[in-house]
DNA sequence: GTGGTCTAGACCACT
DNA sequence: GTGGTCTAGACCACA
């Protein structure tokens, strides 16, 4: 399905969090399709299942996938989501955050202005071409 | 000198780092001008002096601050500092993981675009009225 | 009949008991009639058999139906159930927790109050249009 | 602090999250308070700490409380809670399903509503002798 | 089989 | 000391 970054200063359950995100959002698991169970996730990735209950948990409270107890989780109607004002802004501070960041690492300006620019717009090109 | 937010989710020792950068890059604190020392400021903040002693000794490992035994800690010349192309790489990677959650959150691929060209510009406007 | 709702975090036999309970209390479904058998309401409803099986021995506990084995489940005559206090005091303990919740969402006390009244007023307009 | 009861259908993470709530919207708990550490309330409610830890981090969710890793939980402004209409409809719907279940059991709707008054004036009662 | 809860106990970073 | 993450493995209700 995926792979983790053992390696990676993000936790494992943010990161099946994010991955499973990437999936739902682009359409590979299209709405009410059903996501592995914990058990079966947790073997392929072999990880222990609380830890993938734990990020299913949160993409259920985000509201990317229901739950049925009993009979699996599936993936819900994402264009409902509507925006959290509140968590955009923490999220505008985390990437104005890294902007600065590009700065502390002795980049001018201009450059750390480049360096997101083409971030966005590879992220751009490779949204075409799924 | 500066704020502590104690409700973020950032440690303490990050904040302080961060805001000592902001203040070492922006020039407030000039090249060769001295911190105030680990008691003044543990003091200042009322936080616990190991906690300003660990951020010293990280600012000083990247190269902003050097430490003069018994007299002090000081700015240092931070246009050497060379672009450390691993660290730019992983900030890249946390700013493309910030867009993308803006995408998660239920922005349009333009949206979020577009936030992140206000976040860029607002940031270079606060640097022109230095 | 009626339908469930699959991404409801109520299990599948809990809300056939509620729908059914429904049907019955409203007089949609009067004393004496019959009841779709299990296999029927399991196909009409694509769930597993032995979940409507659950259900109806649920019900048949309660005194709302009655089996008639080899010819089917019968509506029993439900005035004769008397209310069961302990039962009662469950319900009203869930009912003041529902109210404490919509304190806890940051509604005033009157705000929750007129709700719940709001609520009630309506099932009671719903009822009398039967 | 407060007692659990075992012998409650409701897990021992939501009575944690429950009570806490109570405590912290009666002002029992005010703001900035500092909450029992998870060690201190598991050691101290004979739980896992892992379960409490569960229920702080739904409070923090929720925005009862934040956390300052290292130093502890406290007691958010909760005047600041903005009502979130999904969930203020999830309430209502199960407070619905209350009182509809005391319909199920038996009562008169007169009856139904007579109880579901009383409790909330009970709870207007206890509120002012605070 | 499924998810949900819980225990016991470990390791980590931060204060 | 604090909270955060994770493992290993148990028990439960539900389908």
């Amino acid at each position: 399905m995926f792979q983790l970054d053992l390696t990676s200063p993000k936790s494992i359950y943010e990161q099946v969090i994010d991955n499973m995100k990437e999936l739902i959002v682009t359409g590979v698991m299209p709405e009410g399709s059903r996501l592995p169970s914990v058990r079966e996730l947790s073997k392929d990735l072999t990880v222990n299942p609380n830890t993938i209950q734990k990020a299913y948990r949160e993409l259920e409270r985000e509201g990317f996938i229901y739950t049925a107890s009993g009979r699996g989780t599936f993936v819900a109607d994402v264009s409902v989501i509507k925006p959290d004002d509140a968590k955009i802004q923490n999220v505008e501070k985390e990437i104005l955050g890294g902007f600065r960041s590009l700065i502390y690492l002795g980049l001018s300006f201009d450059e750390a202005k480049k360096i997101v620019e083409t971030i966005i717009n590879t992220e751009e090109r490779s949204k075409r071409n799924d």
